[in-house]
DNA sequence: TTTAAATAGGACAAAATTATCCTATTAATT
DNA sequence: AATTAATAGGATAATTTTGTCCTATTTAAA
């Protein structure tokens, strides 16, 4: 569905996002712990998210990751996807043709564009808050 | 979404499907050419779809591969997912943990699970007699 | 019986994705 | 000012996926 780098930026976030609801900020290493991911390939990751305004990233020492509180129930995992996944979840055929085009379908057109809706809406309407709601009291996890 | 594999592995099931439903065989040279795939790669497919029976085979001179047209609307599109990219599709985590667990679900789990399950019906109650339909009279096609 | 046309399958190659390592840069603390 | 802890980023490596090539086998037809 995603790809690793999404996946762990999906976990990234929501785990940057709980801290910062928290106050705190979070280096690279408690996050790669904490979402269980390889270092430096979630530190690439983070690179293009920052880069994308999804997180904020702080250099030197007592550096790290964090969103602003204001931010956290206004960034939706749509936006995470599309930055480092881009729109192949959105537009991508389902057979693999080109492009997606009901001018000229595949024959699982009609029935793979509502699925894909559906997945793109809850991308949509799900942001960072709702990801960590749930995570403290552990009735959710981001690794295991 | 799917493998590369497996989407070459739907468009040449429909494609077989489709001249089978006529009574005639196809060369994979024919296959590849209808569906716009690599010619080796789509015959490891095909290979794959063969033994796994959800196509027939036939080696030697006007050979080819061929449905039995009582099969047509037997075999699902889920039966081709499953012979190439296994199960993933189906048990896999949206967020990457290591197997999807609602004992201990990601964040995303309950929605996410849904939208698998639209996907997982779509394919079982897709049979290849379904996508056949509508591609003589150019309403779908198989590559463009 | 030979030839030709087809799939089967092993070995290999290319490309994309995932992952690691090292150095540069930045900034707080000592 | 020096040290230390952190991210940035380039280079490289490993793995997986995708794709190619060649030979063996099978079968129909000449
Ligand atoms: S053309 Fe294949 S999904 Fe739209
Ligand atoms: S645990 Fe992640 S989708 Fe079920």
């Amino acid at each position: 569905m995603f790809s690793k780098a999404c996946e762990y930026g999906i976990r990234a976030s929501t785990y940057i996002a709980l801290k910062s609801l928290e106050g705190t900020r979070v280096s690279l290493k408690e996050i790669a712990e904490k979402i269980d991911s390889p270092v430096a390939f979630t530190a690439k990751v983070l690179q293009q998210l920052s880069k994308n305004h999804i997180v904020d990233s702080v250099k030197g020492a007592a550096g790290g990751f964090q969103i602003a509180k204001a931010n956290i129930d206004q960034v939706k995992l749509s936006q995470i996807v599309y930055a480092i996944d881009g729109n192949k979840v959105y537009e991508g055929c389902g057979l693999g043709l080109k492009k997606c085009n009901s001018n000229e379908p595949c024959p699982v057109h009609d029935k793979f564009v509502q699925i894909r809706a559906d997945l793109k809406n809850m991308l949509e309407s799900t942001s960072l808050y709702d990801m960590t709601v749930g995570l403290e009291e552990g009735l959710t996890a981001l690794k295991r």
